[in-house]
DNA sequence: AATATAAGATAGTGTCACTATCCAAGCAAG
DNA sequence: CTTGCTTGGATAGTGACACTATCTTATATT
């Protein structure tokens, strides 16, 4: 397909996707002419995807960028891909120490790696918190961690029956995809258990 | 204290506490002449409240403005008012239809209420997440909701103890400067599973 | 009296994600 | 075969956002 049936079908003023492109988020179509290229559905696939990160996860380009960069080449491991697709998502920390998630980390039984960026995000998540009057500590943690571990294990557990490719692009875009839903969901829970005690309007 | 020193101890600068009085998020300081002001510790409470929801949370202005208003004067009921912070909150979702999570909502019995905006969260959630090529049926959707639920009801329990007015302060903060942590733990989650599989790379 | 600092108003800046305009080279219709 | 439309590609411009800098006037401070 031309540039101008891509945009149609995508939803994308042609103008973008000419953007999409100078900036290497897209790949170009197959040159057929000095002035005709051939696009393919997987450039309607990728542009997809960069929707969803765009619109849906609100990410800076920038690091739509990086994460679509892991998919085309992922690193050594889908271990080392995956903490790289991590440091892509937001809370972007930049903190210098992370005592506080050290700690919550130790006290939870979890993995702590270093070069790991959930562990700087999760340490400007606790600071987030108290800074807004709120409390994190021992009790508080244990409240996500139970739940959160089975939710965890439960994604981890059908990717096994996929190829290793597929499971580097399930796991990257996995882990900024579901975790929207994953939000609304709570959200939803809250609402729900505050309906059903019947007006009981205390929460 | 003097604008200056309110400055010093929060880090922001002069220039910006001015700027986020003129938007109306920071009350005045007590003017105690043409030329002076008088701070105090609330204005340092909310300047670190409005730092916590604008870096940690990303929040755009407009929604951190919304979010104070809530707080400063909240709705009839914590049901409602907890339903208007909620839509202060990422995915901003304008979706015509919600059938999808209307689904979802219905196939885990959740109550559904139009009127809420995580309703709305949960269809563009869902919709990104198959704009990626990533699945979410019955099966996905469950393997979140009992640990959802779960942590939305520890998080409800400790509610009961507190006065009204800091019960919404807390459920309207809670629900916004929670989520980083929890994302962060799921992904540490993640990691851990991953690195207690003993060199099992695969994920 | 001279200097520094403060409050408040107005205008300017840098970044980001497009969006519009331009141009030369085809392609399509008459 | 020529006139007009479309395309690819390059360059420059736009609007929103979140500050940031400057200016003015008034008042402390020394």
């Amino acid at each position: 397909m031309r540039i101008s049936e891509l945009s149609e079908r995508s939803g994308i003023p042609v103008a973008s996707i000419k953007f999409y492109i100078r900036e290497g988020m897209l790949p170009r179509g197959a040159a057929t002419s000095a002035t005709r290229a051939e696009y393919g559905d997987e450039h309607l696939a990728r542009l997809r995807v960069i929707q969803a990160l765009s619109d849906v996860r609100a990410l800076p380009l920038a690091r739509v960028k990086e994460i679509l960069a892991l998919i085309d080449e992922p690193d050594e491991t889908p271990y080392a891909t995956l903490g790289r697709a991590v440091s892509a998502l937001p809370p972007y920390a930049d903190e210098t120490s992370t005592d506080r998630a050290r700690e919550t980390i130790a006290l939870l039984g979890l993995t702590y790696d270093e070069r790991f960026a959930a562990v700087a995000q999760l340490e400007a998540a606790i600071r987030g918190i108290e800074a807004a009057g709120l409390a994190w500590d021992a009790e508080t943690a244990a409240r996500y961690a139970g739940p959160l571990l089975q939710i965890a294990a439960a994604e981890l557990a059908p990717l096994a029956e996929l190829s290793e490719s597929e499971q580097v692009s399930y796991a990257v875009l996995g882990t900024a995809m579901y975790e929207p839903a994953i939000l609304a969901l709570r959200r939803l829970a809250h609402q729900h258990l505050l309906a059903t005690r019947e007006t009981d309007d205390d929460m």
